[in-house]
DNA sequence: TAAAATGGCATGATATCCCATAAAAACCCA
DNA sequence: TGGGTTTTTATGGGATATCATGCCATTTTA
């Protein structure tokens, strides 16, 4: 698995093209896919969340364990995989941000990579620093009901 | 298994020609057959559904599964397999829609295709953005659920 | 013989490749 | 440990390739 870690503020020069910070690439191009998919995040709006194209095939095929003709799996190939895109790298690792994405996440003239282990996230610099301080303060009061939930996992593991 | 991702809206010529998008051409092209297939979506009223030869062959065994004799067995025969059509690549990628689809679906000049991981859509633009509208909000409601099924993902992936 | 379907080619827009440069980080050796 | 050197990384710009799509020629069908 992937290991996305810290935080890096990238420019998006005027042909819309970011650098990927090299410590994400070396997970990035082990794939036969050298590149990234990204997607508007379901879960916090604002943000692009990232990842290899192995996890988003894992995603995929999660999806496709619905009935293809069922409301399910259309809603969340809706959400999910109609507004992904696969992002190569060119020679120098850096990606195009498609249009509707840069609206989503309100990206102008710099990108905020944020790690978040086996995947990662793409924001406007400003809105970032506002969701990180949010973030910050609710972890705070999760951390300790985080603790009890990984000794769950723990305890079911073995 | 194929992995279509992405939106692109397509024009569609005087002949009813539309170019395929070439992100999907790469995974249609592997087959024997170089082109897709695609029928009335039986789920999503407006949308034709496509594939490639290999999903339609295994849609083809799931329906065989019934009794031939029975209702379900007709019922499905009918409404997928026999509204379905075999559409090859011309030098350039495009595809013929033929009349019957392009009327179930409303199109006229615009063709989005839609990827869904395994399958895609086609969708008159105007139509598709009302359903992607409406489809998105039930994903967000779909959100526990949708958890649920990450997890197992995530459990079955390493 | 006309109309429609199909194949091939031309074109403009866009994305990709390739090279250059500056800044930062890592390295090395006294 | 520290200062200088090399390597890596981010970023910019011009050249090239790809793609969607329009147009014309050729083939097929009615």
């Amino acid at each position: 698995m992937a290991l996305f870690l810290s935080r890096f503020d990238n420019r998006v020069d005027r042909k819309g093209r970011v650098s990927v910070p090299a410590s994400f690439r070396a997970d990035l191009t082990a794939d036969v896919f050298a590149g990234v998919v990204v997607f508007p995040s379901p879960s916090t709006s604002g943000a692009i969340d990232g990842c290899d194209i192995g996890r988003m095939k894992q995603l995929a095929e999660g999806i496709d364990t619905f009935n293809p003709f069922s409301a399910e799996y259309g809603d969340l190939a809706t959400a999910i995989l109609t507004k992904s895109h696969r992002l190569p790298f060119d020679g120098e690792g850096r990606i195009i941000l498609p249009q509707p994405l840069l609206e989503h996440a309100s990206i102008t003239n710099m990108a905020t990579f944020a790690g978040r282990g086996a995947t990662f996230q793409i924001w406007a610099p400003e809105v970032y620093g506002i969701y990180e301080v949010e973030a910050t303060e609710r972890a705070k009061e999760q951390a300790a009901k985080f603790e009890l939930q990984r000794r769950d996992m723990m305890g079911a593991g073995e």
